[in-house]
DNA sequence: AACTGTACCAACCGCAGTCGT
DNA sequence: AACGACTGCGGTTGGTACAGT
């Protein structure tokens, strides 16, 4: 048994909103503000769940919502924001005032998607089609031929450092002194404020593997993370990367410009941006 | 004109996280 | 610690408009 919604819970009405209910909802939100959505309903005199309120201001009632089509430098940012960030539409519609996630979703899964796959690109991915399918060929045949020479699994370089994050973080959460990645900070549980955002100086963390990386596999990277820390290092490492991948741009430049060189830095902060947002949540859930 | 397929978009649904008790 | 209420999010659905046959 699944659980009831709201409205057949309480029997309330579903659908299109009429012009008397946006009127009423626009009212009592204008005069009153945005408080408990739950009461709401009574307190407009609606006929709706509370859940279906919001919705209706987030999405269509709001003053401040922009009208018509995306924009060319929208649809850009839409784009690069995707790479980033995969599916968080409302991390991607934080980013384009007027914008809602409904909306945003509504225009990727209805044009952007197309578009890209008929340019050859994996919207998922944002890589071209042909390229994966070659990479994943590879790695099959690698896979197989690592299998029967150890019986184990392929080991490969991470793109945003696991083995240095490893290294750097013990059983207990504390990072340890001997890491190049994290000794910027003191020995101390893992802080946010410590990680990513803030490394002050890249440029002495210099690891001859990000210059010859293969952004193919991570997962035997986030396997070793997944076992060996805790949970709430986890999540602070899964909030660290969202948050470093919001400015991702400027960060990566940063980064980026030490560890590799001029020609590729595009492509592997492309690759970089991809699994940091998609492998790794994925790899912690 | 009637039917079918497709695109678009508003709204719903279920889940997960947070907060208060 | 356990529970329920509430909120926010992302996936999905269903209705409508439009194009093609």
């Amino acid at each position: 048994m699944g659980r009831q919604s709201c409205s057949v819970k309480q029997k309330l009405r579903k659908g299109l909103w009429s012009p008397e209910e946006d009127e009423k909802l626009f009212d009592h939100i204008t005069k009153f503000g945005v408080g408990c959505w739950s009461s709401v309903p009574k307190l407009a005199g609606l006929q709706r769940c509370g859940k279906s309120c919001r919705l209706r201001w987030i999405n269509y009632l709001r003053p401040d919502l922009k009208r018509g089509m995306f924009s060319q430098e929208e649809e850009d940012l839409i784009l690069n924001l995707h790479e980033a960030l995969g599916n968080r539409w409302a991390q991607i519609a934080s980013q384009l005032p007027g914008r809602t996630d409904n909306e945003i979703k509504n225009f990727w899964n209805s044009s952007l998607k197309k578009k890209l796959l008929k340019q050859g690109i994996d919207p998922n991915t944002h890589k071209p089609v042909a390229e994966i399918q070659v990479k994943m060929e590879k790695e099959c045949i690698m896979n197989s031929e690592s299998n029967q020479l150890s019986g184990s699994t392929k080991q490969a370089y991470d793109p945003i450092f696991m083995p240095e994050f490893e290294e750097s973080i013990d059983f207990n959460g504390y990072a340890t002194t001997s890491s190049s990645f994290l000794s910027h900070c003191d020995a101390r549980p893992y802080d946010p404020s410590c990680g990513f955002n803030s490394m002050p100086n890249l440029t002495n963390f210099d690891h001859p593997k990000m210059v010859e990386t293969d952004y193919s596999d991570s997962s035997a990277t986030y396997n070793l993370i997944k076992e060996s820390s805790s949970n709430s290092i986890k999540t602070d490492i899964i909030d660290e990367v969202a948050a470093f991948s919001w400015d991702a741009e400027n960060k990566l430049e940063s980064m980026f410009e030490f560890q590799f060189d001029q020609a590729h830095a595009h492509q592997q902060r492309t690759y970089a941006l991809a699994s940091i947002s998609q492998e790794l949540t994925q790899a912690f859930q």
